[in-house]
DNA sequence: CGGGCGGTTGATCTGACTCAACAACGGTGG
DNA sequence: CCACCGTTGTTGAGTCAGATCAACCGCCCG
C-alpha cells in the first residue's frame, strides 16, 4: 500500500521518467513552499482578475509534474500560448462553484485546494485535496458546468487553461491529446480508489491510507514525504474519508500511541510507514 | 433525487435531445431485451474471438445513446470504420481483467456488466453496473493497463472501439473529440456521486438512490423505469453500495413493508418513486 | 431427490456516531 | 502586552446502525 498507493494516483502515471532533469533538486528543500505574498495586499476585485504574467509552462518548476516532461519545444510553445494566466485565490475562497459555467481547467501552482460536491439537502462530500501540480475542474467538461466547488485551503495560485483552446492544441498534437485523455482517466482511477476506501475500509485504515497517499504525493513533488503540514482541518479530513471529525481525532491519537505518526497539530511526521500500511 | 439522479449519470449528459428520432419508440416494449441466443452455441474459443459483423453505429438501435444523436454522415462513417467488431461475453466471464493491457474501450450492446476494483488483501469494491449504451474501460487510458475488471452479469455483447483509432478520429472531428472528453468527464461525475453516496448516506438511502438511478437509466433507454430485472445478486449490490448483503435484503424488505417497491426476487417494481426519493 | 446457492430473517455484538465537556490555539481589541 | 472570545482539536460516556453469526427457506440443477 505504501509503495503503490491505490487511491489518489499521483496524477495519472504517464510516461514520466521525471527526475532526470534539474527540477526536483531545486524544489527539494522547503517542506512548505514559502507562501507567496504578492497578492496579500490585493483587494478582492483584483484578486479575482486573472494575472497575465510569468505563467510559462516552459520554465515552470512544475514542468514534468503537471505536464509530460518530454514535450517538444514546439509543443511547449503552444502550451505557453494557451496557459498564459495565473490567478491567486485567497484561503477560504472558491476557485469555482457548483453549476458555474465551465470554461477552463486549472493546475494548482502554489498552495492547496479541496473539491466538494453537495446534495440539495446540505450533505457534503469532499472528493479530493489538490496540491501543486494537480489538476482541477475536469468534471466540468461533461455538462458544461462545474459539478463541484473548489475551495483554497490556504492562499494559493492556479494556472488557468482555457479548455476550448486546449482542445484545439490537442487536435494538433497527438502527445498532448493523449496526455489529456490520460489526465481524465487518472481522475477516474483516483476516484475508484476512493470508492474502495469508502466502501470497504475501517476508519483506522482510511486515515492510514490517506496519510500514506498524501506522503507519496508530496514525495513525488520533491517535498518531504515523511513530514508535512495538513492545511485541511479534521472536519474536512473526516468529510473526505466518510467519518466524523471526532473519529479522525481519535485515530490520530491511536496512531500516536502506536508510534506510527508524530502529529503536532497540523504538522504530521510519519514515523513508521510500513506499520501504517499494515493497519 | 428522482428527477436528477446524482450518482451514475446517464452517460454524461451531453447535448442529447435524443427522443426526437425513431429509435426509442422501437425499443420501448421489452422490459428486457430478449436474450440473444446467437452465441449460446458457440464454444469458449470462438466466444473470445471478436466477430466482424453488423456492428455499425449508423444503424445501431443505441445510436443517440452511446454516441451523440446528431453526428454528420461523414462522422458516422468514420466511426463505422473503427467500431467494426462486437464480442459476446458469457455470463460470469470477464471482458477484461485488472492489469490487462489496455487497447480498446467498449460499449455495452446487449446484457449488463459490473466493474470491480480489488485490493491485494482481497477486498473488493464494485464500482459500477453497466447496461446497454454505457461505456466500459475508460480507466485504462491512464496507465495503459485496465484498472478494474469487467464481468458480464448475463450473456452479453459489447462493441469494441480500439482506442488509438478512436483518438485519430478525434483529431479530425471536433465533435467526436469533445464527446470523448465529455464521456470521460461524465465518468468522473458519476464516481463523485458515488463517493457522496458511500461517504454520507445510510444503508436505506443508498439502496433507494441505487434503485432510482437504475430506474432513470432504464427509462432513458426506452425500457420501463418502473419495473426492471436486477441481474446482479444481493451480494453484488451490497459490494457496490458499501453494505453487507443481509443489510441489502433487510432494506428491500423494509421498502416492501412501506409499499415503496414490490420486489419478487430479482424482478423489481417501483411503486412509489417519490416516497423512495424522500427516504 | 439431494445438495448447493441465493435470499430472508432473527439475535447478538461492535465500531463509529452523538452528545458533551474541556483544552489549545489564534486573532482582536483594549 | 495581556485578556478575551471564537474556532479547532481532544477525550469521555452512552447509543445505535449495521456487521456478524446462525438458522432456515425456496429454487434450480444435476
Amino acid at each position: 500500500m505504501y509503495a503503490a498507493p491505490a487511491c489518489e494516483a499521483i496524477l495519472p502515471a504517464p510516461p514520466q521518467p521525471a527526475s532526470d532533469d534539474v527540477e526536483p533538486a531545486r524544489v527539494v528543500v522547503p517542506v512548505h513552499p514559502v507562501e507567496p505574498v504578492l497578492h496579500a495586499t490585493l483587494n478582492e476585485a483584483v484578486n479575482d482578475a486573472p494575472k497575465r504574467a510569468n505563467a510559462r509552462c516552459s520554465n515552470c518548476s512544475l514542468r514534468g509534474v503537471c505536464v509530460p516532461a518530454d514535450l517538444t519545444a514546439a509543443e511547449l510553445e503552444k502550451l505557453d500560448s494557451v496557459v498564459c494566466t495565473t490567478r491567486p485565490v485567497r484561503r477560504g475562497d472558491a476557485l469555482f462553484r457548483t453549476h458555474d459555467a465551465f470554461h477552463s481547467i486549472y493546475a494548482v501552482k502554489t498552495g492547496s485546494f479541496k473539491t466538494v460536491v453537495m446534495h440539495r439537502d446540505g450533505r457534503e462530500q469532499v472528493t479530493g485535496f489538490q496540491i501543486p501540480g494537480e489538476p482541477l475542474g475536469l468534471d466540468g467538461v461533461c455538462s458544461g458546468r462545474h459539478n463541484c466547488e473548489a475551495v483554497a485551503l490556504e492562499d494559493s495560485t492556479v494556472c488557468i487553461i482555457p479548455f476550448a483552446q486546449l482542445e484545439s492544441i490537442c487536435r494538433e498534437s497527438r502527445r498532448m491529446q493523449h496526455y489529456l485523455y490520460q489526465l481524465m482517466s487518472g481522475e477516474i482511477v483516483r476516484e475508484s480508489g476512493l470508492m474502495m476506501l469508502l466502501g470497504t475500509m475501517s476508519a483506522e485504515q482510511r486515515l492510514a491510507s490517506f496519510l500514506l497517499n498524501l506522503s507519496a504525493r508530496f514525495r513525488a513533488r520533491g517535498y518531504s514525504g515523511a513530514e508535512f503540514n495538513l492545511k485541511m482541518k479534521r472536519e474536512e479530513i473526516g468529510c473526505f474519508l466518510g467519518i466524523k471529525l471526532e473519529t479522525v481525532s481519535r485515530m490520530f491519537s491511536r496512531f500516536q500511541r502506536e508510534r506510527l505518526v508524530e502529529p503536532s497539530g497540523k504538522q504530521i511526521r510519519i514515523v513508521d510507514p510500513e506499520g501504517l500500511a499494515r493497519v
